[in-house]
DNA sequence: AAGAAATATCATGGAGAGCATCATTATTCG
DNA sequence: CGAATAATGATGCTCTCCATGATATTTCTT
């Protein structure tokens, strides 16, 4: 009804502040009520009052005071991330992967499932189910303890958590993730593409940590993108944003095939091209020039500060990304950094990690808090 | 230093709550307290005294009560809009074009000066001082009275207000528009892209209003796009976004090629099209599906809301729009709304003009306002 | 025309949040 | 052991918002 413009009461000031001495002390090591002060750019007494009450709520522990120094020695205060836990489940063609993190994102327990694309739906969901539960024992849980659950999936996702289309699992397809994950995990369920994710977690814990706008693209079997474009991940109204491989001048369809024509294995290409294999090297030469064809489009389209490589093929990033980086440069105007994800095969499931972790902090926010005094 | 966490000052919140009723009272009818403190979500008796604080500061006045309805009649209060201007200029190829603007944005007094692409830099930089001048004139102003200033040209422009590169007009390379403005009205100048300033536009007073995702294609002599992303102008990291046209294989290079070689002057082509010319319609068709790649190609990047066409040819919307339509159904995963922009030539200058506004009420929110009661 | 009803404004007091200031306390240094 | 240093705790002030009730001004009803 109102439009809600913002402002409002004082309680909303306090949560500010709150929430200000909650990020100020997440991450990073324990600080002192002072180090909090000028962090927060509050007044020392007003932020004592603000950690007497987060302490009160679960949300903050005093940690062992450090010696040294002259003076009365400060009281250290330090983000409780063991109050809550989050749920990320990646859900590949290859594999499942389940992991439980904290309120700081440090993965707990993880579990492993190998899964083939040939598996049926009703299978996939077994698998799924048994990472989850091996995860959740693993860390002593059960799902009510879970605050929030992210799931990334290959194929479109709409809002609601159902898969609306997927090539590579055709199975897949109308499947009602957060329904199903739910009935695990009763809180919310948070579904996403998996390029989506993985481009998140690099900006959270990748080598895109200071990017505001990125292009990730997904180079593996499948070629996919994911995009952050000022600090938060791009959708779009339907959810299909990056799917710019559905374009055929653009390259991605065929991108693929150069690899698999040269030899059975995707993997044994790079390897044979980097041991100087001719046929194998131009392979490789045309399946970049298609790759950099699609990547350029994003390129010019966004002008991004950074684009990151992920996806199977990223572990040769020797004999990709200089010639990536030349073709890029000879489509775009300005040509953005290009880097290799370092985070494997973790890429997705951090980025469910993180989509959780987003949903519990908007929570906290808004003072919908799920968390009364745990103390 | 502190990493401005947000929150603050009780102040702040003060700031923050009015601001909400300035924006409840911007742009629609005067409004009563009661209609105030529903629509911002505060008291009756804060919004009060909010209102006594924005009336002596000048940012609000009295309006004439209405009569009717029972009880004792409410004083009625609006906007002040008029207690400051901003100036929208918009340098094209072949005309200036200046607007004086109040803060809700209405157009107050506005300017034309002819040129044409040939003009040197100097010359088209006076062409530029007399629009500005004139439009001053015409609305009783001086310089100094223009709280803030929009400017969009042709071609890329770096963060400082310099154009770096423009194709259309060679000479034009290089310019510091925003020192040159700054001259004639010593505010801040902000320099734009010309596509993107029309994308802004359209999502203020165009047919984009309700759209947070949308793309603009400048359909002209040139092509060019603009791209709004979750309600804000996306500029990229150099400022070079939508620059899809440098990709050659999505045609646009070539787009307009087609319809001047049917024909000497483009807009005959359509008018030919229109009449039945056979040549004259595969010209157009030969148009469409080089725009249309451009397009599929940002719309799957970014799966907007809508699309939109402005620029010259928005004219010849008939035989432009339901073929486009279909090149992009041919293409795109999700097609999305397209529509022709209503804003016909001005589309840049108040795009300018909502740049210059942005920038006002970010420094007002900032409490680093400009206005010191103007009574 | 007088009272009732409706609606708006004005005034008072209270609660929550933040801040400045100063006394108190716990350390280390000399 | 005293001086210096730095954190903590307590007090009182101001600012902002809100609830409540008194007062004012208008229309409607009888």
């Amino acid at each position: 009804m109102a439009g809600e413009l913002s402002g409002g009461d004082l309680s909303r000031l306090r949560q500010l502040n709150a929430l200000a001495v909650i990020k100020a002390l997440q991450g990073g090591p324990s600080l002192t009520l002072t180090e909090v002060a000028k962090r927060t750019g509050l007044s020392r007494a007003s932020t004592e009052d603000v950690v007497r009450e987060l302490l009160h709520k679960g949300w903050v522990a005093e940690a062992g005071a450090t010696a040294g120094g002259v003076g009365r020695p400060a009281r250290r205060y330090r983000f409780r991330a063991e109050a809550g836990r989050v749920l990320g489940i990646d859900i590949g063609g290859h594999k499942i992967r389940a992991v439980v993190a904290d309120l700081d994102g440090a993965v707990l327990h993880s579990a492993r499932v190998p899964v083939t694309p040939e598996m049926g739906r009703v299978e996939r969901l077994e698998a799924v189910d048994r990472a989850a539960a091996e995860c959740l024992e693993g860390a002593g849980l059960s799902g009510g303890d879970v605050w929030a659950s992210g799931v990334g999936t290959t194929g479109l996702v709409d809002g609601a958590g159902r898969v609306m289309l997927s090539e590579a699992l055709p199975e897949w397809t109308g499947v009602d993730l957060a329904a199903h994950v739910r009935r695990m995990a009763p809180g919310p369920v948070l579904v996403e593409n998996d390029s989506k994710l993985a481009a998140l977690a690099e900006c959270w814990r990748g080598v895109a940590r200071y990017a505001k706008d990125m292009v990730f693209l997904l180079a593996g079997l499948r070629t996919g993108a994911g995009l952050v474009i000022d600090g938060k991940l791009h959708r779009g109204f339907a959810n299909a944003s990056g799917e710019i491989g559905a374009l055929p001048v653009l390259g991605w369809i065929r991108a693929q095939e150069h690899l698999s024509a040269a030899s059975g294995e995707a993997g044994d290409v790079f390897a044979a091209a980097r041991a100087g294999d001719k046929a194998a090297a131009a392979a490789v030469r045309r399946y970049v020039k298609d790759l950099a064809l699609g990547a350029s489009a994003l390129v010019l389209a966004l002008d991004p500060q950074m684009v990151v490589i992920g996806g199977g093929f990223s572990r040769s990033a020797d004999v990709l990304i200089e010639p990536l980086r030349r073709e890029l440069d000879r489509w775009c105007i300005r040509t953005p950094e290009v880097r290799m994800s370092a985070l494997g095969g973790e890429g997705v499931v951090l980025g469910a990690v993180r989509l959780a972790l987003d949903d519990v902090e908007e929570r906290v926010l808004d003072g919908r808090t799920p968390l009364v005094s745990h103390l």
